[in-house]
RNA sequence: GGAGGGGUGGGUGAGUGGUUAAAGCCACCAGACUGUAAAUCUGGCGUCCGGAAGGGCUUCGCAGGUUCGAAUCCUGCCCCCUCCA
């Protein structure tokens, strides 16, 4: 394990750049690298949204670049602020979390949280350790440090003032409360998205205040969700989980679009800058095609999360699948049984339609006979070619092993009962 | 305490009595193209019956009412917001 200190201009280098949108101050941040000391990495968690996606992944990836070089990581449960919901983004009026709901969503973002960041190297804590009982003198005490005028400096608190939105007070006391952890936690850095700005140096403002080493703030850049436009959130449906499967992953990454490519790389791998910029070049005067890289960049994140064999095997599904237009290796079925008790087998039969429907392939009949006349539905018996199916003949399937094909990949095989 | 604005399909957001299953945009689905689930183009996008033509049913916060006919008018209720004090 590294000695806090020791640092390689080349680290250096990539913890002060790469996947960094912003540092307050920079050279603070550099003095402490160096000062040998081991720091308190701090980064907040919402319980009300347990899930990780590849943007937040950014932000925890450099937490782990910071661990090998032996600093702390301190993952604080904000089982407080969650009741709040803060502001940052939208103006939803968040539902509280009971506690048991609280510790569950704890659980799985923890379990996805620690497959970026070393476990070992880290501690979680949650709020209500000291605001458990904060009494409301000390919650006095807290709202006297700040006024109005310097909340409402905040872009969204302003536009919203601007535009005569509400604004809740408990939303006020948000960035407090976060800030109040830095003090609680005695952080030397928080990390957070630039949209986390105002409640990172709120935090900064209050240590100084209550007589400490006022904390870094380490501002990660916002990624660019699988639309290319948008930022990554799941509100959205833009994001690539943590969690996803390794052919969704993958799949999902080859759909980010063409111009977001560096920017995943940086963000999401180790490939050298260097490399990169060669990349970007190459891209630039096309003489690369971007479908090379970019099953790279898919590989690699797969590989992260998942293994080298998963990996491969996404991308060997990605190209028979969605390149050559095959079959999956392992294709979901149903079964002669299961239809029948649905009714909708006649003999040995099933209509198409009947198993499109019962298969999930379509929400709906209406669906169904879109996709038919769409010309998305093909049949494939027993090995041989895929023939179209239209809307007139939504015929028959024999059972065991005719295949069915919606659309380019989704695909249901029919089983003997 | 007073004045006012608003609740429409997954999201935005038009629509003030029929031509509105409800514009446009986004998302989504499909097809073409590209041997990328990129980009672009085309089409689709409540649901049920029907091969189709077509026809039912359900939908504009909730509940009633007026009308041949209501997202649109009336009454009551619920919810959200702003301003003045």
């Amino acid at each position: 394990m590294t000695t806090p200190g020791a640092i390689s201009p080349e680290d250096l280098e990539s913890v002060i750049t790469r996947g960094v949108s912003e540092i307050i101050s920079q050279e603070e941040f550099v003095r402490l690298l160096k000062s040998g000391k081991k720091l308190r990495l701090k980064m907040g968690f919402d319980p009300s949204r347990p899930d990780i996606h590849l943007g937040h992944v950014v932000g925890l990836r450099k937490l782990r670049q910071l661990q090998e070089l032996g600093h702390q990581v301190i993952l604080i449960v904000g089982d407080w602020t969650a009741q709040i919901g803060d502001p940052s983004g939208q103006s939803a009026t968040r539902t509280m979390l009971s506690h048991a709901q609280v510790l569950e969503n704890a659980e799985s973002y923890l379990r996805q949280f620690f497959k970026v960041v070393d476990q070992t190297r880290a501690q979680v804590i949650y709020q209500s350790e000291w605001f458990g009982d904060f009494g409301l003198a000390k919650v006095l005490e807290l709202t006297g440090k700040f006024t109005v005028a310097q909340f409402l400096q905040r872009a969204d608190f302003a536009q919203r003032f601007a535009d005569q939105k509400p604004i809740a007070i408990t939303e006020l006391l948000y960035p407090l409360l976060q800030a109040y952890d830095s003090v609680a936690i005695e952080s030397d850095v928080e990390f957070g998205g630039t949209d986390q700005m105002f409640n990172l140096l709120v935090g900064r403002e209050l240590q100084g205040m209550m007589g400490q080493t006022p904390q870094q703030c380490f501002m990660m850049p916002i990624l660019v969700g699988t639309d290319g436009v948008q930022k990554m959130s799941k509100s959205l449906d833009n994001y690539v989980a943590v969690d996803e499967s390794p052919v969704d992953m993958y799949g999902k990454l080859m759909s980010v679009p063409d111009d977001q490519i560096i920017s995943y790389f940086e963000y999401l791998t180790d490939v050298p800058m260097a490399e990169l910029a060669a990349l970007r070049h190459d891209l630039q005067n096309n003489s690369l095609n971007p479908m090379e890289p970019k099953k790279r960049l898919a590989w690699d994140v797969t590989n992260q999360f998942h293994d080298r064999e998963a990996a491969d095997a996404a991308q060997a599904h990605f190209e028979r699948v969605v390149q050559g237009r095959g079959l999956p290796t392992d294709i979901s079925e149903v079964s002669l049984g299961d239809l029948r008790s649905q009714g909708i087998v006649v003999g040995n039969e099933v209509r198409v339609d009947d198993l499109m429907l019962a298969a999930g392939l379509a929400p709906s009949k209406a669906q169904v006979k879109r996709l038919l006349s769409q010309g998305a539905v093909e049949r494939i018996i027993q090995g041989g070619e895929p023939q179209p199916v239209t809307g007139g003949e939504a015929g028959y399937l024999l059972q065991p092993g005719d295949l069915l094909k919606v659309g380019k990949r989704r695909f249901v095989r029919l089983t003997a009962p």
